[in-house]
DNA sequence: AGGTGTATGTCGCAT
DNA sequence: ATGCGACGTACACCT
């Protein structure tokens, strides 16, 4: 990893054009051959930066960065006050804990979390624009599990149980927004054109679901219900929620 | 700004818990006492970081930041290879061309661009789930909400002139996608509710509209149109489509 | 403080 | 390659 310490103006002419007036900055040029013109504040994000592919040509006072799409990253360089590289090697990696995959897998070994009664059909049901998240029926009607062929005819009887049955779409969220319920919409409307998963209501699962949120999913009939992740994980009671 | 060179392993415990292995890292701490993790790779994001305001507090072998909202990075620090500290002072500032606002202007100043006879009313016109971006009429005096959606990218000649030649002049395209078509859908379904401005209809305006969001769009009765955003400014003459 | 929309978002996965 | 969704998204703007 290079770094350099340098009085510059920058230009990036690409997808947008920008531009940086003289000032000291930092400039520091990955192993990968990535480069970033930070600033001494504004968060981790740099002002400017090219990502890896690209070619870098250094010339006296100029540095010129281009990556195969056309963009490019001009660094007019002033003066330098440092320029150090050190050798660092490849990382080992970064783990991860608490993202939406594992309370989606939580939820789907234990769906009475959501709602009583309420019983797994498929995680990841797909449709064709996309996967819902939980395919699942309730408490209602005999509790037979409809597996449903895409390949192939779909038997009398199952097809009649669907129809009469009454199946939920689950989306999982950390934090639910609009976005969300917009998500969750277009997968409904999708499943409720398919007579074998008609009707089919949709709920809205997050840790958290903004306000807004609520209301549009509720005046598309769409329930919210929150979840405690570490209550989830077994690391909380239950809390004895009373209302 | 401060550039620490070490051996050391990362922790972080907030939104999700996230581990790094010992390994050789930069650590980054700006003047506004956001502290950031690098890796030698991996495009410019940090592997891990603290945004302000935060407390940084230093012991021997391991730093503890902390920010307001209790989230946490522990670094365990093994070994330092460099600490360096540079006097940068504040940034001028970034100065940008070419975002949505400036396409929001453009066409609000000619709204005939996107369709004859189209007649401003208003912009960022308010409505109780966020602003739209243009309130028209349209020629018959009926009700036009406009979506502007700019999502860069990079065209094919741009890339092939960037490729082959030393002068690039770069065009961009903005491109709308699902998302905006749903946003602008969001819009409609509220500004039909509202008797003053109902019926109203939505066009999508983009300098270039993803197939499927076109697809989506049409069948809501969007109409999408896309536009030149050099020609807009002014930099190339209207190009005479023929059709 | 909280919600909404933009971003050169970036990144990863599936088609 | 492209589409699509997640992200500790960050960030500005507005209420």
């Amino acid at each position: 990893m290079r770094l350099v310490i340098a009085r510059c103006s920058v230009d990036y002419e690409g997808r947008l054009t920008a531009h940086l007036p003289l000032a000291t900055r930092l400039l520091m040029v990955k192993a990968d051959g990535c480069v970033a013109v930070h600033a001494d504040g504004g968060a981790y994000k740099p002002q400017m930066w090219m990502t890896a592919p690209n070619t870098l040509r250094e010339e006296p006072g100029r540095w010129v960065i281009r990556n195969p799409n056309g963009e490019q990253l001009t660094i007019t360089v002033d003066e330098v006050l440092s320029d150090v590289s050190h050798d660092i090697g490849v990382d080992p990696g970064l783990a991860k804990d608490g993202v939406e995959a594992h309370l989606q897998e939580l939820l789907a070994a234990d769906p009475t979390r959501i709602l009583d009664g309420l019983v797994l059909v498929r995680r990841e049901h797909p449709t064709d624009i996309g996967p819902v998240d939980l395919l699942c029926r309730d408490a209602d009607g005999r509790a037979v599990v409809i597996e449903i062929e895409r390949r192939g005819e779909v038997d009398r009887a199952s097809r009649e149980r669907a129809a009469t049955s009454r199946w939920v779409a689950i989306e999982v969220k950390r934090k639910a927004g609009i976005d969300a319920v917009e998500q969750l919409s277009r997968y409904l409307e999708r499943i409720n054109r398919d007579p074998l998963t008609r009707p089919c209501r949709g709920m809205l699962v997050a840790t958290s679901v903004a306000p807004q949120a609520v209301v549009l999913a509720e005046s598309r009939g769409i329930a919210c219900v929150t979840v405690d992740y570490d209550e989830l994980r077994g690391l909380r009671e239950p809390s004895l929620t009373l209302f």
